[in-house]
DNA sequence: GTCTATAGGTAGATAGAC
DNA sequence: GTCTATCTACCTATAGAC
C-alpha cells in the first residue's frame, strides 16, 4: 500500500473520508493517517480541504452523470435503451453504494453554488436525447405516450432512491448488507417490467 | 418573536440550523443566536448539541413516516390508497421541501445507529400493511400481479426522490424554486397516471 | 520530500457573577 | 434565568528543521 505514488494514496484517502463523513466531519488529520503520510504533507502537495474535497466531489458527480449519458446518447431502441439504463446504472450503484447519498448530501448543502458550478461543465448530465427519444417514440405509437421528461424521472427515481433510502430498508426487511445487494439485483427485472407494462401502447 | 416561550425559540432555531447545514456543520452558537438567545442558556436547559440533533431528527422522520403509516393503514381499494399515498405525499413533501435532503443525509451518515434507534420506535414507518394489500389485490385479479415490496419502492422512488435532486432537475431544467413546486404539483396526476397505466391487468 | 512545532481560530461545554 | 469569562479540545494551515 505505501508503494502506491503518495498523491494517488492522498487522494484514495480523501474519497474514503469524504464520502464516509461529508465535507464538514472530515478533516486533514484523518485523511492524512488513512494515506500514511504527515497532515503537513497535504499542504505541501498544494492540497487545501476545500481543493481536496472538490476533486473527490467532482469525480463522484461525474461517475454517475457520465454512465449515464453514454447510456442516453448510445443509438438503441427506446425499449432497449430503457433495459439497458436500469440494468447497466443499478450495476453502477451496486458498485458504489455510498456514493450516491455523498452526492445528494453534498448537493444539497450547498445547492446553488452546485448549479452554478457543475451546470457549466462538460461532463453534466444531458437526459436531452434520451427525453426527446420517448417524445418521439410515444407520437410514432411505439409506446403509450408520456410526459417525456416525468419519465426520465420515475426511470432514475426507481433506480437510484433505493441506494439512498437503504439504512431505512435494511431496517424494515431486516436484512443484511449482502442480502440487500441480491435485493436490488432481483430489482432490476422488476423496475423494468413495471416500466413495460405502463408504456405498452393501449 | 422574543415573546414565543425561550424553549421554543431554541428548538425552532435547532430544527432551522439542523436541517439546512446538517450535524457536524452546524453550531451551538448560530442556534443560540438564532434563536436571540445566550449561548450559555442551551446548556441551562440541558440541551447538549446530540440532543438537540436528536429531537430535531427524531421530529423530521417522524413527520414522513406517520404520514406515510396513516394512508397505508386507512381502509381504501388499493387504487384509491395509492392515488392518495402519492398526491397527500407530495404535498407533504411540497410543505417541507428540505427536509427529505436532511433526512437522508444523516440517515446515511450513521447507517448502524439508526438502524437500532429508529427501528425499535413505535413512529417507525411499516407499510406491511399496504404491501399485502398490493399481494392480495394481484391474486384477486384486482391489479395486474406484482412484487408487494419492489411495487411500494417504485411508489416511494417517484414521489420521493425529485426532491433529492431537487438541485440537480432545477439545474438541468433552468427553472427557480416556484417552477419547481409548479413541476411537483403536475407530477402528482403523471405518478398516478404511470403506475395505473403499469398495474392494469392484462 | 518528509518531518515537528506551532500559529490562529473556533468548537462544545462549564463555572460563576448578577 | 441570563449573562460573561474561560477551559479544553480540535481544526486548518504554515514555518522551518532535517
Amino acid at each position: 500500500m505505501d508503494q502506491i505514488d503518495v498523491q494517488k494514496r492522498i487522494f484514495n484517502a480523501a474519497r474514503e473520508v469524504f464520502t464516509q463523513k461529508g465535507f464538514a466531519a472530515a478533516s486533514m488529520r484523518e485523511i492524512a493517517e488513512k494515506a500514511n503520510v504527515n497532515k503537513g504533507l497535504l499542504h505541501y502537495y498544494k492540497w487545501n480541504k476545500r481543493k481536496l474535497f472538490l476533486r473527490v466531489f467532482e469525480e463522484a458527480f461525474a461517475t454517475f452523470s457520465l454512465r449515464a449519458n453514454e447510456i442516453f446518447e448510445s443509438d438503441m431502441p427506446i425499449r432497449e435503451k430503457i433495459e439497458a439504463f436500469v440494468s447497466h446504472y443499478m450495476d453502477l450503484l451496486m458498485a458504489n453504494p455510498h456514493l450516491p447519498a455523498f452526492v445528494i448530501s453534498e448537493l444539497n448543502r450547498h445547492p446553488e453554488e452546485f448549479i452554478r458550478r457543475m451546470m457549466q461543465q462538460s461532463n453534466r448530465p444531458d437526459p436531452s436525447n434520451f427525453i426527446l427519444q420517448v417524445q418521439l417514440a410515444g407520437e410514432a405509437g411505439q409506446i403509450r405516450p408520456v410526459h417525456p421528461f416525468h419519465f426520465f424521472l420515475h426511470l432514475l427515481s426507481m433506480c437510484v432512491f433505493p441506494f439512498l433510502a437503504r439504512p431505512m430498508i435494511q431496517g424494515l426487511l431486516k436484512i443484511d448488507g449482502d442480502t440487500y445487494i441480491q435485493l436490488m439485483e432481483r430489482r432490476k427485472a422488476e423496475v423494468i417490467s413495471f416500466i413495460n407494462h405502463s408504456i405498452n401502447p393501449d
